[in-house]
DNA sequence: CGAGTGATTGACTTAGATCAATGACCGTGG
DNA sequence: CCACGGTCATTGATCTAAGTCAATCACTCG
Protein backbone atom coordinates (compact mmCIF):
# COMPACT_ATOMS: atom_id res chain seq x y z
CA UNK A 1 0.00 0.00 0.00
CA UNK A 2 2.66 2.44 -0.99
CA UNK A 3 0.35 5.42 -1.14
CA UNK A 4 -0.32 5.03 2.05
CA UNK A 5 3.72 6.08 2.38
CA UNK A 6 3.55 6.28 6.63
CA UNK A 7 1.05 3.55 6.81
CA UNK A 8 1.11 1.24 9.84
CA UNK A 9 3.20 -1.64 9.16
CA UNK A 10 1.94 -4.59 7.69
CA UNK A 11 2.02 -7.73 10.02
CA UNK A 12 4.84 -9.73 9.71
CA UNK A 13 4.10 -13.03 9.20
CA UNK A 14 0.77 -12.50 7.96
CA UNK A 15 -0.75 -14.99 5.63
CA UNK A 16 -0.93 -11.62 3.37
CA UNK A 17 1.43 -11.08 0.91
CA UNK A 18 1.34 -7.20 0.33
CA UNK A 19 3.16 -7.65 -3.37
CA UNK A 20 1.44 -10.83 -4.56
CA UNK A 21 -2.15 -10.78 -3.83
CA UNK A 22 -3.37 -12.65 -7.46
CA UNK A 23 -2.24 -15.57 -8.84
CA UNK A 24 0.27 -15.17 -11.84
CA UNK A 25 -2.48 -16.23 -14.20
CA UNK A 26 -5.37 -13.82 -13.32
CA UNK A 27 -2.20 -11.33 -13.27
CA UNK A 28 -1.42 -11.92 -16.77
CA UNK A 29 -5.33 -11.37 -17.46
CA UNK A 30 -4.39 -7.78 -16.45
CA UNK A 31 -4.99 -5.19 -19.67
CA UNK A 32 -2.40 -2.97 -19.58
CA UNK A 33 -2.57 0.49 -20.46
CA UNK A 34 -0.34 3.74 -20.67
CA UNK A 35 -1.48 7.06 -19.49
CA UNK A 36 0.08 10.49 -20.66
CA UNK A 37 0.44 12.76 -17.78
CA UNK A 38 -3.17 14.53 -17.19
CA UNK A 39 -5.14 11.70 -18.91
CA UNK A 40 -8.15 10.66 -17.63
CA UNK A 41 -8.25 6.92 -16.72
CA UNK A 42 -12.31 7.38 -15.54
CA UNK A 43 -14.98 9.57 -14.51
CA UNK A 44 -17.21 10.09 -12.20
CA UNK A 45 -20.67 8.04 -13.46
CA UNK A 46 -19.01 5.80 -15.76
CA UNK A 47 -19.92 2.51 -15.47
CA UNK A 48 -17.37 0.00 -13.48
CA UNK A 49 -15.00 -2.41 -15.91
CA UNK A 50 -13.05 -3.18 -12.80
CA UNK A 51 -9.92 -2.36 -10.55
CA UNK A 52 -7.03 -0.59 -11.78
CA UNK A 53 -3.37 -1.83 -10.18
CA UNK A 54 -0.77 0.21 -10.74
CA UNK A 55 2.21 -0.64 -12.63
CA UNK A 56 4.62 2.76 -13.04
CA UNK A 57 3.52 6.43 -12.08
CA UNK A 58 0.56 7.92 -10.15
CA UNK A 59 -2.77 8.02 -10.20
CA UNK A 60 -4.95 10.68 -8.36
CA UNK A 61 -8.66 10.06 -7.31
CA UNK A 62 -10.06 13.49 -7.49
CA UNK A 63 -13.95 14.51 -6.64
CA UNK A 64 -15.32 17.83 -7.91
CA UNK A 65 -18.24 19.41 -5.67
CA UNK A 66 -20.99 21.53 -6.71
CA UNK A 67 -18.76 24.11 -6.96
CA UNK A 68 -16.58 22.62 -8.99
CA UNK A 69 -14.20 22.39 -6.55
CA UNK A 70 -12.00 19.99 -6.67
CA UNK A 71 -10.16 17.67 -3.71
CA UNK A 72 -8.10 14.73 -4.06
CA UNK A 73 -9.06 11.59 -2.34
CA UNK A 74 -6.16 9.36 -2.85
CA UNK A 75 -3.05 9.48 -4.71
CA UNK A 76 -2.30 5.96 -5.68
CA UNK A 77 1.01 4.32 -7.05
CA UNK A 78 2.72 1.56 -8.17
CA UNK A 79 1.43 -1.37 -6.45
CA UNK A 80 -1.87 0.05 -5.26
CA UNK A 81 -4.91 -0.69 -6.40
CA UNK A 82 -7.30 1.46 -7.08
CA UNK A 83 -11.35 1.66 -7.45
CA UNK A 84 -11.96 -1.67 -5.05
CA UNK A 85 -15.64 -0.20 -4.69
CA UNK A 86 -15.77 -1.11 -8.35
CA UNK A 87 -16.14 -4.61 -7.92
CA UNK A 88 -19.56 -3.92 -5.77
CA UNK A 89 -21.36 -0.89 -7.89
CA UNK A 90 -22.07 0.00 -11.32
CA UNK A 91 -20.25 3.37 -11.69
CA UNK A 92 -17.38 4.80 -10.59
CA UNK A 93 -17.34 7.42 -7.74
CA UNK A 94 -14.73 9.82 -8.41
CA UNK A 95 -12.21 10.52 -11.33
CA UNK A 96 -9.17 8.88 -11.50
CA UNK A 97 -6.15 11.36 -13.60
CA UNK A 98 -2.80 10.46 -14.27
CA UNK A 99 -0.54 12.91 -12.43
CA UNK A 100 2.60 11.37 -14.22
CA UNK A 101 3.07 9.07 -17.46
CA UNK A 102 1.60 5.72 -15.90
CA UNK A 103 0.86 2.21 -16.67
CA UNK A 104 -2.24 0.56 -15.00
CA UNK A 105 -3.26 -2.86 -15.64
CA UNK A 106 -7.33 -3.50 -15.56
CA UNK A 107 -8.78 -6.81 -13.76
CA UNK A 108 -12.63 -6.93 -15.22
CA UNK A 109 -15.07 -7.32 -12.68
CA UNK A 110 -15.59 -10.70 -14.03
CA UNK A 111 -12.43 -11.89 -13.88
CA UNK A 112 -11.95 -10.66 -10.33
CA UNK A 113 -15.31 -11.77 -8.89
CA UNK A 114 -14.45 -15.09 -10.53
CA UNK A 115 -11.08 -15.84 -9.33
CA UNK A 116 -12.18 -14.70 -5.84
CA UNK A 117 -14.97 -17.59 -5.69
CA UNK A 118 -12.45 -19.79 -7.34
CA UNK A 119 -10.34 -18.78 -4.30
CA UNK A 120 -10.95 -18.00 -0.77
CA UNK A 121 -7.19 -17.56 -0.15
CA UNK A 122 -7.33 -14.61 -3.28
CA UNK A 123 -10.28 -13.35 -1.71
CA UNK A 124 -8.97 -13.05 1.66
CA UNK A 125 -5.92 -11.62 0.67
CA UNK A 126 -7.76 -8.58 -0.82
CA UNK A 127 -9.94 -8.17 2.04
CA UNK A 128 -6.81 -7.94 4.43
CA UNK A 129 -5.61 -5.46 1.75
CA UNK A 130 -8.82 -3.41 2.30
CA UNK A 131 -8.88 -3.62 5.91
CA UNK A 132 -5.30 -3.05 6.06
CA UNK A 133 -6.66 0.21 3.91
CA UNK A 134 -9.05 0.88 6.32
CA UNK A 135 -6.86 1.04 9.34
CA UNK A 136 -4.35 3.35 7.56
CA UNK A 137 -7.23 5.90 6.79
CA UNK A 138 -8.35 5.91 10.33
CA UNK A 139 -4.82 6.67 11.39
CA UNK A 140 -4.80 9.28 9.14
CA UNK A 141 -8.17 10.85 10.47
CA UNK A 142 -7.00 10.70 13.93
CA UNK A 143 -3.75 12.52 12.64
CA UNK A 144 -6.26 15.27 11.55
CA UNK A 145 -7.85 15.74 15.23
CA UNK A 146 -4.80 17.03 16.81
CA UNK A 147 -4.69 20.86 16.15
CA UNK A 148 -1.29 21.72 16.87
CA UNK A 149 1.48 21.09 14.15
CA UNK A 150 4.30 19.86 16.24
CA UNK A 151 2.20 17.37 17.90
CA UNK A 152 0.81 16.58 14.60
CA UNK A 153 4.52 15.76 13.71
CA UNK A 154 5.17 13.93 16.89
CA UNK A 155 2.08 11.69 16.30
CA UNK A 156 3.59 11.08 12.81
CA UNK A 157 7.12 10.31 13.85
CA UNK A 158 6.17 8.10 16.91
CA UNK A 159 3.58 6.09 14.65
CA UNK A 160 5.98 5.48 12.20
CA UNK A 161 9.40 5.51 13.96
CA UNK A 162 11.38 2.41 12.97
CA UNK A 163 11.91 -1.06 14.34
CA UNK A 164 14.97 0.68 16.35
CA UNK A 165 11.97 3.52 17.68
CA UNK A 166 13.40 6.68 16.71
CA UNK A 167 13.99 6.86 13.13
CA UNK A 168 11.87 7.41 10.64
CA UNK A 169 12.33 7.40 6.48
CA UNK A 170 10.19 10.07 5.06
CA UNK A 171 8.78 8.10 2.12
CA UNK A 172 8.73 11.40 -0.70
CA UNK A 173 9.52 14.72 -0.50
CA UNK A 174 8.39 17.05 2.94
CA UNK A 175 5.83 18.75 0.91
CA UNK A 176 4.36 15.76 0.31
CA UNK A 177 4.59 14.74 4.18
CA UNK A 178 2.91 18.48 4.79
CA UNK A 179 0.04 17.41 2.32
CA UNK A 180 -0.42 14.13 4.07
CA UNK A 181 -0.07 15.69 7.60
CA UNK A 182 -2.79 18.00 6.44
CA UNK A 183 0.01 21.07 6.77
CA UNK A 184 0.63 23.95 4.50
CA UNK A 185 4.15 23.03 3.67
CA UNK A 186 5.54 26.31 5.28
CA UNK A 187 3.53 25.40 8.63
CA UNK A 188 5.68 22.15 8.23
CA UNK A 189 9.13 23.65 7.43
CA UNK A 190 8.91 26.07 10.35
CA UNK A 191 7.56 23.34 12.56
CA UNK A 192 10.63 20.80 11.52
CA UNK A 193 13.08 23.65 12.29
CA UNK A 194 12.08 24.59 15.38
CA UNK A 195 12.14 21.31 16.58
CA UNK A 196 15.21 20.08 15.23
CA UNK A 197 16.73 23.72 17.19
CA UNK A 198 14.62 22.84 20.35
CA UNK A 199 16.91 19.25 20.03
CA UNK A 200 13.79 17.28 19.98
CA UNK A 201 14.47 16.00 16.41
CA UNK A 202 17.63 15.63 14.07
CA UNK A 203 17.56 15.48 10.33
CA UNK A 204 19.59 13.78 8.00
CA UNK A 205 19.06 13.56 3.94
CA UNK A 206 15.39 11.13 3.73
CA UNK A 207 15.16 10.80 7.77
CA UNK A 208 14.40 12.20 10.66
CA UNK A 209 15.60 10.88 14.06
CA UNK A 210 14.06 11.62 17.30
CA UNK A 211 16.62 12.97 19.84
CA UNK A 212 14.37 13.25 22.78
CA UNK A 213 11.35 12.67 23.12
CA UNK A 214 8.80 14.99 24.78
CA UNK B 1 -22.44 1.53 8.72
CA UNK B 2 -23.99 3.69 11.02
CA UNK B 3 -21.21 5.09 12.31
CA UNK B 4 -20.09 7.03 9.39
CA UNK B 5 -23.83 8.69 9.80
CA UNK B 6 -23.21 11.23 6.77
CA UNK B 7 -21.69 8.51 4.67
CA UNK B 8 -21.86 8.31 1.24
CA UNK B 9 -24.79 6.05 0.49
CA UNK B 10 -24.85 3.04 -0.51
CA UNK B 11 -25.82 2.27 -4.13
CA UNK B 12 -29.01 1.34 -4.29
CA UNK B 13 -29.67 -1.76 -6.15
CA UNK B 14 -26.32 -3.58 -5.72
CA UNK B 15 -25.87 -6.95 -4.61
CA UNK B 16 -24.50 -5.66 -1.16
CA UNK B 17 -27.15 -5.99 1.64
CA UNK B 18 -26.09 -3.76 4.80
CA UNK B 19 -27.93 -5.19 7.16
CA UNK B 20 -27.98 -8.75 6.35
CA UNK B 21 -24.28 -9.70 5.39
CA UNK B 22 -23.56 -12.91 7.45
CA UNK B 23 -26.35 -16.14 6.57
CA UNK B 24 -28.43 -16.72 9.61
CA UNK B 25 -26.83 -19.69 10.64
CA UNK B 26 -23.60 -17.98 11.34
CA UNK B 27 -24.86 -15.08 13.15
CA UNK B 28 -27.02 -17.24 15.38
CA UNK B 29 -23.23 -18.53 15.91
CA UNK B 30 -21.93 -15.26 17.70
CA UNK B 31 -21.43 -15.04 21.07
CA UNK B 32 -22.82 -12.05 22.93
CA UNK B 33 -21.84 -10.25 25.43
CA UNK B 34 -22.71 -7.09 27.31
CA UNK B 35 -20.74 -4.67 28.75
CA UNK B 36 -20.71 -1.89 30.97
CA UNK B 37 -19.96 1.82 30.14
CA UNK B 38 -16.42 1.95 30.09
CA UNK B 39 -15.74 -1.70 30.33
CA UNK B 40 -12.67 -3.37 28.00
CA UNK B 41 -13.64 -4.84 24.90
CA UNK B 42 -10.12 -6.14 24.05
CA UNK B 43 -6.57 -3.71 24.41
CA UNK B 44 -4.20 -3.35 21.96
CA UNK B 45 -1.57 -6.20 22.05
CA UNK B 46 -4.05 -9.12 22.67
CA UNK B 47 -4.27 -11.82 20.52
CA UNK B 48 -7.46 -11.63 17.95
CA UNK B 49 -10.55 -13.87 18.65
CA UNK B 50 -12.57 -12.38 16.03
CA UNK B 51 -14.70 -9.44 14.99
CA UNK B 52 -17.22 -8.04 17.06
CA UNK B 53 -20.77 -6.72 16.02
CA UNK B 54 -22.25 -4.22 17.50
CA UNK B 55 -25.84 -5.13 18.82
CA UNK B 56 -26.70 -1.54 20.72
CA UNK B 57 -24.57 0.84 22.43
CA UNK B 58 -21.46 2.07 21.22
CA UNK B 59 -18.06 1.44 21.37
CA UNK B 60 -14.90 3.75 21.13
CA UNK B 61 -11.80 2.40 19.19
CA UNK B 62 -8.85 4.66 20.66
CA UNK B 63 -5.10 4.37 20.56
CA UNK B 64 -2.66 5.79 22.69
CA UNK B 65 0.50 7.00 21.76
CA UNK B 66 3.76 6.81 23.50
CA UNK B 67 2.85 10.19 25.08
CA UNK B 68 -0.22 8.53 26.58
CA UNK B 69 -2.62 10.78 24.45
CA UNK B 70 -5.57 9.02 23.95
CA UNK B 71 -7.39 9.39 20.78
CA UNK B 72 -10.40 8.45 18.87
CA UNK B 73 -10.12 5.93 15.94
CA UNK B 74 -14.08 5.16 15.64
CA UNK B 75 -17.04 5.81 17.28
CA UNK B 76 -19.14 2.33 16.24
CA UNK B 77 -22.85 2.07 16.97
CA UNK B 78 -25.37 -0.61 16.48
CA UNK B 79 -25.19 -2.66 13.34
CA UNK B 80 -21.65 -1.83 12.62
CA UNK B 81 -18.57 -4.37 12.88
CA UNK B 82 -14.98 -3.21 14.56
CA UNK B 83 -11.75 -5.47 13.86
CA UNK B 84 -12.23 -6.77 10.89
CA UNK B 85 -8.80 -6.09 9.97
CA UNK B 86 -8.38 -8.50 13.31
CA UNK B 87 -9.17 -11.07 10.47
CA UNK B 88 -6.12 -11.43 8.99
CA UNK B 89 -3.52 -10.43 12.01
CA UNK B 90 -2.73 -11.82 15.08
CA UNK B 91 -2.98 -9.07 17.76
CA UNK B 92 -5.32 -5.78 17.89
CA UNK B 93 -4.24 -3.09 16.77
CA UNK B 94 -5.79 -0.64 19.48
CA UNK B 95 -8.33 -0.78 22.53
CA UNK B 96 -12.31 -1.14 22.21
CA UNK B 97 -13.93 0.80 25.06
CA UNK B 98 -17.33 0.49 25.74
CA UNK B 99 -18.64 4.27 25.15
CA UNK B 100 -22.32 3.42 26.58
CA UNK B 101 -23.43 0.10 28.06
CA UNK B 102 -23.57 -1.82 25.16
CA UNK B 103 -23.95 -5.57 23.40
CA UNK B 104 -21.67 -6.96 21.35
CA UNK B 105 -21.72 -10.39 19.60
CA UNK B 106 -18.42 -11.97 18.70
CA UNK B 107 -17.89 -13.65 15.36
CA UNK B 108 -14.59 -16.48 16.20
CA UNK B 109 -12.23 -15.56 13.16
CA UNK B 110 -12.24 -19.93 12.09
CA UNK B 111 -16.13 -19.18 11.78
CA UNK B 112 -16.32 -16.61 9.95
CA UNK B 113 -13.38 -17.31 7.34
CA UNK B 114 -14.40 -21.23 7.28
CA UNK B 115 -17.60 -18.90 6.26
CA UNK B 116 -16.25 -16.72 3.53
CA UNK B 117 -14.55 -19.71 2.16
CA UNK B 118 -17.70 -22.00 1.99
CA UNK B 119 -19.92 -19.04 0.58
CA UNK B 120 -18.08 -16.57 -2.32
CA UNK B 121 -21.33 -14.29 -1.48
CA UNK B 122 -20.79 -13.81 1.94
CA UNK B 123 -17.04 -13.17 1.15
CA UNK B 124 -18.26 -10.34 -1.38
CA UNK B 125 -20.89 -8.58 0.53
CA UNK B 126 -17.80 -8.65 3.65
CA UNK B 127 -15.94 -7.41 0.90
CA UNK B 128 -18.28 -4.31 -0.43
CA UNK B 129 -18.81 -3.20 3.56
CA UNK B 130 -14.74 -3.09 3.54
CA UNK B 131 -14.65 -0.88 0.67
CA UNK B 132 -17.51 1.18 0.77
CA UNK B 133 -15.62 1.75 4.70
CA UNK B 134 -12.77 2.92 2.46
CA UNK B 135 -15.09 5.07 0.40
CA UNK B 136 -16.18 6.74 3.49
CA UNK B 137 -13.13 7.54 5.36
CA UNK B 138 -11.49 9.29 2.11
CA UNK B 139 -14.39 11.37 2.01
CA UNK B 140 -13.84 12.02 5.25
CA UNK B 141 -10.38 12.86 4.88
CA UNK B 142 -10.76 14.95 2.13
CA UNK B 143 -12.89 16.92 4.15
CA UNK B 144 -10.30 17.82 6.65
CA UNK B 145 -8.47 19.04 3.79
CA UNK B 146 -10.49 22.21 3.64
CA UNK B 147 -9.44 24.86 6.06
CA UNK B 148 -12.50 27.23 6.17
CA UNK B 149 -15.33 26.05 8.68
CA UNK B 150 -17.91 27.23 6.50
CA UNK B 151 -16.47 25.70 3.27
CA UNK B 152 -16.55 22.48 5.28
CA UNK B 153 -19.84 22.51 6.33
CA UNK B 154 -20.58 23.31 2.86
CA UNK B 155 -18.69 20.50 0.94
CA UNK B 156 -20.79 18.22 3.60
CA UNK B 157 -24.19 19.51 2.63
CA UNK B 158 -23.59 18.91 -0.61
CA UNK B 159 -22.51 15.67 0.14
CA UNK B 160 -25.20 14.75 1.99
CA UNK B 161 -27.89 16.29 0.38
CA UNK B 162 -31.06 14.14 -0.14
CA UNK B 163 -32.45 13.00 -3.39
CA UNK B 164 -34.28 16.67 -3.53
CA UNK B 165 -30.70 17.88 -3.32
CA UNK B 166 -30.72 20.51 -0.92
CA UNK B 167 -32.01 18.67 2.03
CA UNK B 168 -29.67 17.26 4.56
CA UNK B 169 -30.86 14.99 7.31
CA UNK B 170 -28.92 15.47 10.36
CA UNK B 171 -27.84 12.46 12.38
CA UNK B 172 -27.10 12.90 15.90
CA UNK B 173 -26.43 15.86 17.23
CA UNK B 174 -24.99 18.85 16.53
CA UNK B 175 -22.09 18.33 18.64
CA UNK B 176 -21.36 15.08 16.95
CA UNK B 177 -21.22 16.65 13.66
CA UNK B 178 -18.82 19.48 14.81
CA UNK B 179 -16.70 16.37 16.08
CA UNK B 180 -17.01 14.24 12.58
CA UNK B 181 -16.01 17.43 10.72
CA UNK B 182 -13.18 18.34 13.16
CA UNK B 183 -14.41 21.52 13.97
CA UNK B 184 -14.69 22.83 17.80
CA UNK B 185 -18.65 22.60 18.81
CA UNK B 186 -18.56 26.44 19.13
CA UNK B 187 -17.11 26.60 15.37
CA UNK B 188 -19.84 24.90 14.14
CA UNK B 189 -22.31 26.53 15.75
CA UNK B 190 -21.38 30.03 14.68
CA UNK B 191 -20.90 29.12 11.20
CA UNK B 192 -24.27 27.42 11.16
CA UNK B 193 -25.80 30.36 12.75
CA UNK B 194 -23.85 32.57 10.40
CA UNK B 195 -24.74 30.69 7.06
CA UNK B 196 -28.43 30.89 8.58
CA UNK B 197 -28.17 34.60 8.90
CA UNK B 198 -26.59 34.70 5.53
CA UNK B 199 -29.40 33.06 4.16
CA UNK B 200 -27.40 30.14 2.83
CA UNK B 201 -29.28 27.18 4.48
CA UNK B 202 -32.51 26.97 6.69
CA UNK B 203 -32.79 24.79 9.88
CA UNK B 204 -35.91 22.63 11.26
CA UNK B 205 -35.06 20.91 14.02
CA UNK B 206 -32.77 17.49 12.54
CA UNK B 207 -32.38 18.81 8.96
CA UNK B 208 -30.83 21.69 7.26
CA UNK B 209 -31.73 23.32 4.17
CA UNK B 210 -29.83 24.21 1.55
CA UNK B 211 -31.40 27.92 0.45
CA UNK B 212 -29.44 29.30 -1.75
CA UNK B 213 -25.85 27.97 -3.13
CA UNK B 214 -22.44 29.58 -3.29
C1' DC C 1 -34.99 19.33 42.13
C1' DG C 2 -30.14 19.01 40.92
C1' DA C 3 -26.89 16.91 37.75
C1' DG C 4 -25.61 16.33 33.17
C1' DT C 5 -25.63 17.60 28.43
C1' DG C 6 -26.67 20.13 24.19
C1' DA C 7 -27.13 24.66 22.15
C1' DT C 8 -25.63 29.18 21.95
C1' DT C 9 -23.10 33.44 22.29
C1' DG C 10 -19.23 36.51 23.92
C1' DA C 11 -14.29 37.88 24.36
C1' DC C 12 -9.54 36.92 23.68
C1' DT C 13 -5.44 34.74 21.83
C1' DT C 14 -2.75 32.36 18.85
C1' DA C 15 -1.24 29.13 15.67
C1' DG C 16 -1.33 28.37 11.20
C1' DA C 17 -2.79 29.99 6.53
C1' DT C 18 -1.49 33.22 3.07
C1' DC C 19 1.40 36.01 0.34
C1' DA C 20 5.98 36.76 -0.90
C1' DA C 21 10.80 36.31 -1.86
C1' DT C 22 15.18 33.69 -2.29
C1' DG C 23 18.53 30.03 -3.02
C1' DA C 24 19.62 25.27 -4.39
C1' DC C 25 19.05 21.77 -7.59
C1' DC C 26 17.85 19.38 -11.80
C1' DG C 27 16.86 18.21 -16.27
C1' DT C 28 16.38 19.81 -21.01
C1' DG C 29 16.89 21.75 -25.17
C1' DG C 30 19.23 25.04 -28.12
C1' DC D 1 27.86 23.66 -22.07
C1' DC D 2 24.89 26.85 -20.17
C1' DA D 3 20.67 29.30 -19.62
C1' DC D 4 16.01 28.70 -18.44
C1' DG D 5 11.96 26.86 -16.34
C1' DG D 6 10.33 24.07 -12.81
C1' DT D 7 10.17 22.30 -8.19
C1' DC D 8 11.69 21.81 -3.43
C1' DA D 9 13.34 23.98 0.70
C1' DT D 10 13.39 27.80 3.53
C1' DT D 11 12.39 32.04 5.90
C1' DG D 12 9.92 36.54 6.70
C1' DA D 13 5.69 39.40 7.56
C1' DT D 14 0.88 39.77 8.14
C1' DC D 15 -3.80 38.53 9.10
C1' DT D 16 -7.62 36.10 10.38
C1' DA D 17 -10.31 32.34 11.38
C1' DA D 18 -10.72 28.97 14.59
C1' DG D 19 -9.41 27.36 19.13
C1' DT D 20 -9.92 28.27 24.09
C1' DC D 21 -12.14 29.80 28.14
C1' DA D 22 -16.34 31.11 29.97
C1' DA D 23 -21.18 31.96 30.88
C1' DT D 24 -26.16 31.22 30.08
C1' DC D 25 -30.44 28.84 28.86
C1' DA D 26 -33.22 24.90 27.81
C1' DC D 27 -34.15 20.20 28.50
C1' DT D 28 -34.20 15.57 30.25
C1' DC D 29 -33.68 11.99 33.44
C1' DG D 30 -33.57 9.75 37.62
Amino acid sequence: MSAEPYAVSAEKGSSMDETDWLSANVRAAGIERSLERGQVLFRSGQRTVGLYEIVSGRIRLVRFDRSGRESVLHRAEAGDTIAEASLFSSTYKCDAIAATEARVRLYPKAVILAEFDRKPKTARAFMARLAQQVMNLRTRLEQRNIHSARDRVRHFLALNAGVDGRTVALGGTLKELAADLGLTHEALYRTVARMEADGEIKRLDGTIKLVRSV
